[in-house]
RNA sequence: GGAGGGGUGGCCGAGCGGUUAAUGGCAGCAGACUGUAAAUCUGCCGACGAAAGUCUACGUAGGUUCAAAUCCUGCCCCCUCCA
């Protein structure tokens, strides 16, 4: 690990991103040798990426930053017919307008990660529609169809695995593979790209790729997979119980964003300043070595950095300060997410389970009456006693009302 | 086309005529302990309602019954095997 001539690989290996490399000595050759091209393939599923992807996209980052050019492939083409893996019914199929729009979306996303242009380590965007729309099917089996044997392709663990367990696997999904590892050598012919990084879920289809590539064009292709990530105590990455933390601020504020990271699990506090900051490893290794509650400190660098990386500066300074104020003093920072409600319903009074529920700090009236019975609901920082108790405006403080629920949300109420 | 097995709350999974808003587990929420952590313990966990209570829910449409998630019929969907 420590020979590796490439700044490439050997940033990546040191930071934890590299699970299974096709041929790491040649390609640690190759990149050290000069400029080279590389691509991950993403969905249009959603009008953004959340933190599920934000491996991929620092792979991608660091790809730009040693030297290289990196390709941001687009499912366009992929996307029109449905990813099958979901287990029980086939996904919506999403009209072309929505795809479209997914795409703008995502490539905002990309925007703040990599520096996108017409050099020659500028990032790219491709969408795989514009090859795959057109393909022939009769021609695309006999020019590529060939180079795929079933004994083969059976032997891949995303098969393997389904048929073991009698699980259905239809034939669309078993083309996929193929779709996926012709985009691959669609790229070498464009762009002279030569690796598919990706998640090591895609390990079979990023070899197929490479294998295709050998076989059709004699080209010599490389594929990199990163580990598949969970958080120390088990859970999938990027699940909240509000849904997916979003990496753009329409989906998701970055207040809500920076105190995800700030919420980290002590053992994974390492882990993520590895893979999610650019912070040198020396100063990682002192964080993550802090002890007790002084890990504290190590948690909001982590939650500090990725929020700049995501929303910017001015962003991530204010969230800490919203986090300061309120956490720290126990005060009511303006900043903090708030809720417009008109002054004369106010005035009329508002039952506190009401006025949680339009908060969004419970989902129902019901939720918000149990919130409060069980002692979780705060109105100014003092505990609510009774479900029915009415806020009027002898609640305002400096012009608002501050809403608690558990010791982690809170929300500005302001009568407009 | 034929035979068989299934479709239950966010997920898994019991229930197989009334005591079932529906056992249990997971996830989630809150409380305690802490450090805005983890683990642990406790409570909550369909909607509306101050409450009594009302309504909606076991693929779907009907039927039998005082009473159905549970029985019957049609339809839809999924799985297995056969053609």
């Amino acid at each position: 690990m420590t020979s590796l001539k490439s700044e490439f690989l050997r940033t990546v290996t040191e930071r934890g991103f590299m699970h299974q490399c096709t041929d790491l000595e040649r390609l640690d050759a190759l990149l050290a040798g000069g400029t080279r091209a590389a691509y991950i393939g993403f969905d249009c599923t959603a009008p953004s990426l959340h933190v599920g992807s934000l491996m991929q996209i620092m792979l991608l980052r660091w790809w730009q930053k040693t030297g290289h050019q990196p390709i941001v492939l687009m499912g366009g083409g992929t996307t029109r017919i449905g990813d099958p893996s979901g287990k029980d019914e086939s996904r919506k199929l999403l009209t072309d307008e929505i795809i479209a729009a997914n795409l703008g979306g995502i490539k905002s996303v990309f925007g703040k990660y990599l520096t996108f242009g017409t050099g020659a380590t500028d990032a790219i965007m491709v969408n795989n529609a514009d090859w795959l729309d057109k393909l022939n099917y009769i021609d695309f089996l006999r020019d590529y169809g060939r180079h795929f044997t079933i004994n083969r392709m059976l032997t891949f663990d995303s098969v393997k695995l389904r048929l073991e367990r009698e699980q259905p696997l239809t034939f669309l999904e078993f083309n996929y593979m193929i779709l996926q590892g012709f985009d691959f050598v669609e790229l070498f012919r464009r762009n002279r790209c030569i690796l598919q990084m990706g998640g090591s879920d895609q390990w079979g289809n990023i070899v197929n790729g490479v294998e295709l590539g050998r076989r059709a064009d004699q080209a010599e292709l490389f594929g990199l997979t990163s580990p598949l990530l969970t958080t120390s105590s088990g859970a999938k990455m990027g699940k909240t119980a509000q849904g997916a933390v979003w990496l753009n601020a329409e989906s998701l504020s970055p207040w809500e964003f920076w105190q995800y990271w700030r919420n980290t699990e002590d053992a994974d506090v390492g882990r993520f300043l590895k893979l999610f900051t650019e912070l040198p490893l020396a100063e990682i290794a002192r964080l993550e070595a802090l002890q007790g509650s002084e890990i504290n400190e190590a948690k909001k660098i982590l939650a500090g950095e990725v929020t700049r990386l995501a929303h910017g500066d001015a962003a991530a300074a204010e969230a800490a300060e919203t986090a300061r104020k309120t956490f720290e003093e126990g005060a009511a920072a303006d900043t903090l997410p708030t809720v417009e409600i008109p002054a004369a319903e106010l005035e009329a009074g508002i039952p506190a389970s009401v006025l949680f529920t339009r908060a969004g700090l419970a989902a129902s009236n019901g939720e918000a009456k149990r919130l409060i019975k069980g002692g979780g609901g705060r109105i100014n920082d003092t505990a609510v006693d009774s479900e029915t108790r009415v806020v009027s405006p002898a609640d305002l403080k400096d012009g608002a009302i501050k809403l608690t629920a558990g010791k982690k949300r809170h929300i500005l109420i302001k009568p407009v």
